[in-house]
DNA sequence: CTTCTTGCAAATCATTTGCAGGGCG
DNA sequence: CGCCCTGCAAATGATTTGCAAGAAG
C-alpha cells in the first residue's frame, strides 16, 4: 500500500509533507527517528518542513495508527512505523535500537495486569545496555584485546 | 535508617531541604511523586523549596540510589525510594500508580537481551490501563474512550 | 468554495544552570 | 574557614499553539 492510499484510507488530505514523512519510514525497516532526524533525512533530500508542521504530523500519524510514538528517554519522542506489539532494546552505548517480541511475557503482563485489577490498554517496555558492537569496542578491565579497525 | 544516617552514609551533607524530601517519602510507602507534588506537600507543612534545589536534591539523591527517577509518560518524571527491582502498573483514569514484579518476566527479559547480544543494564516496564475502581466508575461499552498517547 | 494544512513566530513547561550569599563539617 | 548548598532569575530544548496565507477535495 502506497502513502497516499494509507493517508486517504484514515481521512487524511494527501499532502507533500505527509508523503514525504511516510516515504522516509518505509524506505527501510525497523526504523526508529525522532521529529529531528526525520527532519534531517528531508532537508537531505531538499525538502524543507516547518518543525511545526512535523510535528503536526506526526501526531496525526500517531493517532491514526499508521505511526508509534516510542518515549525512550525522558527527552525526546522517537517514531516508527506501527507494525504490531513488541519492545525495545536500546544501546546505550551507540545508541542503537533493536526490537523483540516474546510472547511469554506478552502473557505474563496481562495475567499480572489483571491479578492487579488492570484493564490493560498499553504498555512501554524497553531494555537498556550494550551491544555486542560496543562491548567488543571497549573492554574495560579485562585482557587487552585490541580494537580492530 | 533515619533519613540524616542514609545522607551521611553517601556522602551528602545533611541539610533540610534533603532531609524533608526523604522524611516525605519515608511517611508513606510505594509513593510515586513528581517534582511538583513533592513541593507542593512541603508547602503544605510550609516548608519552602525552590525548584532549582529541589531538583537538585532529588538529583543527588537519585545518582547515589536512594531515590528512582521513573519516566511515566514523556512529560515529566516521578520519583520513588529504591527499593529494588519491580515494574509499574499506571491507570489512565485516575493516574493511580501500582507496583507488580515477575520472575518470569526478568527471566525472559536477560534471556531476550543476551539472545541479541545485549549486556543488559537497566529496563523501564510499564503497563498502562484502567484500575478497578476507575472500571466501575465509568459504563463499560459504552463511547469509546481515547487513551491519551 | 469550504475545510484542512502549512509556515512562522511566539508561547509552554519541566528541568537546568549561572551567580552570589549562606551553612555544614 | 573552605567547599558544599541554596535561592533567584534567566536559560534550555523539545513540543505546542495562534494566526494568516495556501492547497486539497
Amino acid at each position: 500500500m502506497r502513502g497516499s492510499e494509507k493517508l486517504t484510507k484514515v481521512g487524511l488530505k494527501v499532502t507533500g509533507p505527509r508523503l514525504k514523512v511516510l516515504q522516509i519510514f518505509e524506505a527501510q525497516e525497523h526504523l526508529h527517528l525522532t521529529a529531528d532526524d526525520i527532519r534531517r533525512r528531508m532537508l537531505e533530500q531538499d525538502v524543507r518542513i516547518s518543525l511545526a508542521t512535523l510535528y503536526r504530523v506526526l501526531a496525526h500519524l500517531t493517532e491514526l495508527g499508521i505511526l508509534h510514538r516510542c518515549i525512550f528517554d525522558g527527552d525526546r519522542a522517537m517514531y516508527e512505523l506501527d507494525h504490531g506489539i513488541h519492545d525495545h532494546l536500546i544501546c546505550l552505548g551507540c545508541g542503537r535500537v533493536d526490537e523483540f517480541a516474546d510472547e511469554t511475557i506478552e502473557k505474563r503482563k496481562r495475567i499480572t495486569a489483571q491479578a492487579s485489577g488492570y484493564a490493560l490498554t498499553t504498555h512501554r517496555h524497553t531494555l537498556f545496555g550494550y551491544c555486542s558492537a560496543c562491548r567488543a569496542s571497549y573492554q574495560p578491565g579485562a585482557a587487552a584485546r585490541r580494537p580492530r579497525s
